[in-house]
DNA sequence: CTGAAAGCGCTTACAG
DNA sequence: CTGAAAGCGCTTACAG
């Protein structure tokens, strides 16, 4: 492979001028510009990112460590953080965490290894060793999604409190009383909050969360089935399922199915995270819409202004309540909806 | 960042005995070796990787250049192909072609320019430059999933073409004749091959595929809706619509449901790619399955192999038919299924 | 077993 | 505007 002395000596120049044409620097001469272009283009030459980062100290690449890609709503987020990051000038490199401390970690290690300029993490768990040190270090970061309270790192997210209490009005409306819900782990703010906010709207209504009706998942279709079972199994089981993700609202479907029972008539569910598959399940499902594309976005913009020495604002967007027909809703259009809700079209 | 020249002060030996036992170089006296090992941990020291592939000359990191992150099918392939790599001390850096010639060729250049050990990828078209480029330069490449005839490059791909001939009977042991594919773009394999499979076991049952029967779309959601309202549109539409991937089987859902029809009493459904959420669809989605995790952990040790010098064989897995309740197939049990095919649990 | 030195492919002051 | 030279952080013959 071509390297930048093939090309020096091809354009008859120093291996100085190549790079400087090379790297767009003003000071060449009209004709040096043109001989190590055409020289460039016979030879094929690319130049080496590897020898230019170690000599920059900069690799132009991001990382992102998600918690889990097959989950589709971090799967968008991955895609809307690479295009962004694409049109930035940036590569990303992406560590699947799968729910692992100790994998979101070896992605971290690796990552800071390769020296990528600053990283994107939606923290598994409370902050795993690697995670933390990265962040004390100064590495550029900033935390989508999930986020760990008392680390320095802006945090680009969702905030669904309002639309948790949107959609338990609208659960209200519908004459439901009993509400439960699959959480996501203890350890993660995603999986706090939505329990947290779920508590205080029902709690707006005068009504209760029993333990009993909390059950503990782990973002996973896995723990959204085991759970669903045991509420199922209750005396007096809920009449509504809020999952926390839409992982763990797959695995509840799962379950209810199992039993041969449906949704909504045996039990309604609405889900956290809406993807475009709930338009086409049996029911189609009524979930909490968050702006994916425009939180990659905002996360990458945020980090390369840390990473171009700017603070790198935090960012909080709006989630929204999507309604459709997995709580009992009827036809659409037949059933009342709270004033703040928007319907969406099937 | 603490450098190997810190470590080698710290630890009161040469930078050269201190890369030694980094490496695990034989040669090294015990005492060395402990000492060394004591300064890595005092300093926190990470070896720089970028320095180590520049003198090494390789990045132990693998390129996968997908036509499409957000199908399902691709994001299970891309999280098998990481675990496989991860187990065998690779990393993979994922390019996303958005079935884009040109952001394949933009992906590919870049992961070249990186000096990745090898490239996997998923041709989006018959090859872009940069890709015939790469693998005429010589850069151990396998293909996966998609491959380009004529370029002499290991593939390790599903077979479909039993699982379609499973698929066809069943439809015709169902009663129905008038049958239609959603094709993928002719500039893929998978595209092509999936209309002929299809083609001939029609041809088999003396069925013919009319040109009207042929909807062309690009693997992507959109063309499956506008693909499957043209159908709609005929004096006489078909009886089933086979989608070539579970994205435009997405899109061809979406239209049915437009018009107010249902599937299958209106007009029936069969996709290629199974997905979780073809359970929980309505109707449930009888699909033809890859097995996806096998063809990524093949892939990766096709190309390890070409990377460590050896000829990274071809691989050719079986799909096959998982039959569920989108093509009229009535209660679980009633229809009847030719013989070879597996009928799926609820 | 250990160290001094060369070199991987670039970029960038520095001097001219 | 151009070139010679140093140096980024490592690894690895080579010599001892």
């Amino acid at each position: 492979m071509a390297g930048i002395k093939d090309v020096a000596a091809e354009a008859g120049l120093s291996v100085a001028t190549v790079s400087r044409v090379l790297n767009g620097h003003p000071s060449v001469s009209e004709d040096a510009r043109r001989r190590v272009t055409e020289a460039v283009e016979r030879l094929g030459y690319r130049p080496n990112a590897v020898a230019r980062s170690l000599r920059t100290d900069q690799t132009r690449t991001l990382g992102l460590v998600i918690s889990d890609v097959m989950n589709p709503y971090f799967t968008e987020l991955a895609r809307s953080v690479e295009e962004e990051a694409r049109a930035l000038g940036y590569s990303v490199i992406i560590g699947n965490a799968d729910e692992r401390p100790d994998l979101q970690d070896h992605h971290v290690t690796t990552l800071l290894d390769r020296r990528i300029d600053g990283l994107l993490v939606s923290p598994t768990d409370g902050g795993s060793p690697g995670m933390l040190g990265a962040a004390r270090a100064g590495t550029p970061m900033v935390f989508v999604d999930r986020w760990i309270p008392g680390v320095d790192v802006p945090v680009v997210r969702s905030d669904g409190r309002a639309a948790v209490r949107d959609l338990v009005a609208h659960l209200h409306a519908l004459g439901h009383r009993r509400l439960a819900i699959i959480a996501g782990p203890a350890a993660t703010t995603t999986g706090r909050e939505r329990v947290d906010a779920f508590r205080e709207a029902l709690a707006a209504y005068g009504l209760e969360l029993p333990d009993v009706y909390i059950g503990q998942g782990d973002f996973q279709a896995g723990s959204g089935r085991r759970v669903t079972e045991g509420f199922l199994d209750l005396a007096q089981p809920p009449e509504v399922v809020f999952a926390a993700d839409n992982l763990m609202a797959l695995g509840a479907l799962d379950a209810v199915r199992a039993r041969g029972l449906g949704v909504p008539d045996d039990i309604g569910l609405a889900a956290f995270d809406d993807i475009p598959w709930f338009v086409h399940t049996d029911p189609p499902v009524t979930a909490i819409a968050q702006p994916v594309r425009d939180l990659g976005r905002a996360a990458v913009r945020a980090l390369v202004d840390r990473i171009e020495g700017g603070p790198g604002a935090s960012v909080t967007l709006p989630a929204r309540l999507v309604v459709r027909r997995s709580c009992g809703e009827g036809e659409p259009g037949i059933a009342i909806s709270p004033s703040p809700v928007r319907r969406s079209t099937p």
